[in-house]
DNA sequence: TATTTGAGTTGACGGCGTCAACAGCAAGCT
DNA sequence: AGCTTGCTGTTGACGCCGTCAACTCAAATA
């Protein structure tokens, strides 16, 4: 079978699954090792056998993250019809990401992963995020027949505007307010960057 | 004098010092209290009488950090003529700030400290940087002779921009790049709310 | 001068990340 | 078959950490 495993049989997995939950509950701060390991049924030092160290088990987590936003945002994009309506519904899928998963969004755009080479997965599954906006900006410069020589700018501006927005949001930063108000103003922040101010 | 002390000798300024020297070093998340406590050259239990916790201490921090951002926003606003000018200075302050002192913007914005009604220090201070991006947009929207009965989706809007901005800069998700660049895409970001996409 | 009180210390508890040393099981070699 | 090797998991320890209870001591008060 795909279970390599005769041990425990996969505690890799089933530390990301424990990790995983454990993540939802407390935050990345919060997440233990120690914690971990008492979840999956196994001693305090069995994660060392399949991760490096602390940092290791929240990079993997946080590329299983990116690579879940990144899913978000096609779909999101998929279902949309025009390059303007597929802009709106990215930024949408990039808040309600944000603010139906607010741990994993903290993980992955918080201090607690560095960036570094080792954890490539991880630095890919982020890429693949970007990539997917730099993308959809694209289309919809291309759509409006503009071109400039390196598209930095708007991307950073669509980017900026969305992610700022999911942080203030998720941080309680713009108080607290319904699902509807919420959405509204998703909608109505969109809807700023393709009108202007 | 203004020195109510006797033992130490202003213990709590001591202990603030020490930590936001920690704070530039290590960050929010590894500021240990008694790292600071060794700093200030009293006991490990020292700060207790000080602060109720160690997160009574990051939050005097973040409101010290908070006033430093209203200051500098400040400034920056009161040397621009107009109000589009006056909004380009404040988002470029606002990136500045966060680039210059990463620790403390990571502080201020993040989960390490919850704005309870405890702390209220924290939340005054927080409250004065929300209050000057408000008023400067309204500026902005009255010298445009824009007028609605809330202007929270442009407030919302400028402050998500430039905060997505600052985020994404100080956490390396925009690439490398030299000040110059960093300034000039600052500059065209910020030029992108007021003209439009 | 005697007492109260605020400021700082000592010692301890449990939790954490991590390391070194050890144990057991699966597979491969002879 | 028996021996060896290597992967997986355990035990025990180290030094950090936040925090609490009990103690000491100097300064203010009566």
């Amino acid at each position: 079978m795909g279970k390599t495993s005769y041990h425990h049989g996969n505690l890799r997995a089933a530390l990301l699954a424990g990790a995983g939950d454990l993540l939802e509950e407390k935050g990345p701060a919060q997440l233990s090792l120690r914690e971990a390991a008492r979840r999956a049924g196994v001693s305090q030092t069995a994660p060392y056998r399949h991760f490096d160290s602390r940092e290791a088990l929240l990079a993997a987590l946080a590329a299983k993250a990116y690579h879940d936003l990144a899913t978000a945002l096609n779909d999101a994009c998929k279902s949309a019809a025009g390059a303007p309506a597929t802009l709106h519904a990215l930024g949408a899928a990039y808040v309600d990401f944000a603010v139906e998963n607010p741990q994993k969004f903290r993980l992955m755009f918080g201090p607690d992963i560095t960036m570094m080479e080792e954890w490539e997965d991880t630095r890919a599954a982020s890429a693949d995020v970007q990539n997917i906006i730099e993308t959809t900006v694209g289309d919809y410069l291309e759509a409006r027949r503009i071109r400039l020589k390196t598209p930095l700018v708007p991307v950073a501006s669509a980017w900026s505007l969305i992610h700022g927005l999911a942080m203030l949001m998720i941080e309680q930063r713009l108080g607290e307010m319904s699902d509807e108000d919420r959405s509204a103003l998703v909608a109505s922040v969109t809807g700023f960057f393709v009108t202007g101010g």
